[in-house]
DNA sequence: GAATATTAGTTGTTTTTGTAACTAACAACG
DNA sequence: CGTTGTTAGTTACAAAAACAACTAATATTC
């Protein structure tokens, strides 16, 4: 019954990117998860307007590939949990300027420290240039 | 307010890992979705049943590490659909071995070419050096 | 400037997933 | 043997995601 001639579970790239994204995603989440609170969704829009700065939830869905639904929801749960504030628009009542309050701005600052400590132990048994392959494949297959 | 200090969305692996991956599976996704009215967990446990042969669920619990409720929900719809078979060991009634009916072996034929050509489709930007590099690095970082 | 189309964002409903508790079969130990 | 423990698998319930329909505000077009 087993095909010989067929390809691995592993030689399937897609099948590999899940894995390797569930695995780091799974140990990172502690993080915001058991300090604050957050969701993935949520520490994602927290980590859009710590870094870039106020912009809309349009913004955001734009720049981080997010649904808006996905968004909504997560800027609801950060305000409830006073890490951001909404901000109308005089000129367009439609859309809202998003930003962090002082709340907000701490736990960016932790979580990116986090975030980068992570990073550097995930990173540290592949060599300069091999960070820099698989960093340019992975924008390439995610069409960045 | 933004934090020129702090890295980037994108030099954030565990990010970069999760946007690559959902592309890549949103991409193949039709191949069994459309045609098969499959599940990305049943793919999967189809995937393994038709290359490395009959097994048990906990065998593929075990090496695609899917939990134990997934690969009963997607083995119980494979079977609505047809596409596996349990048959019970007589000398230990907890476990059934599974495995593909014809209908099933087609669809795994049909599916393996078409992951084969879409993984080499996904790969045709990189050298085989690069690809390489890619695939020992997700497969540490995946902890395999 | 009324009718229509677009855009930003929300809410409601359905799928899918995750967690935990459960059943049934077997194993091990006294 | 019978009590306890373990293993394979299912089911029930809760959390999260996906999808569609909706509201409100602004743009556009005739």
């Amino acid at each position: 019954m087993d095909n010989s001639d067929a390809f691995d579970l592993t030689d399937f790239t897609p099948y590999l990117l899940n894995l390797a994204a569930e695995t780091s995603s799974l140990d990172f989440q502690p993080n915001y998860k058991d300090t604050y609170g957050m969701l993935r969704t949520e520490w994602r829009v927290l980590f859009h307007l710590g870094r870039y700065g106020t912009m809309t939830a349009k913004d955001i869905c734009d720049r981080a590939r997010v649904h808006k639904t996905k968004v909504s929801r997560a800027v609801a749960a950060l305000e409830v949990k006073r890490f951001l504030k909404r901000a109308e628009m005089t000129h367009d009542r439609r859309h809202a300027m998003l930003r962090l309050t002082t709340a907000g701005v701490a736990a960016f600052r932790d979580l990116n420290v986090a975030a980068r400590e992570f990073d550097a132990s995930l990173m540290a048994g592949f060599s300069k240039s091999e960070q820099d392959v698989l960093r340019r494949c992975l924008a390439k297959i995610a069409k960045l």
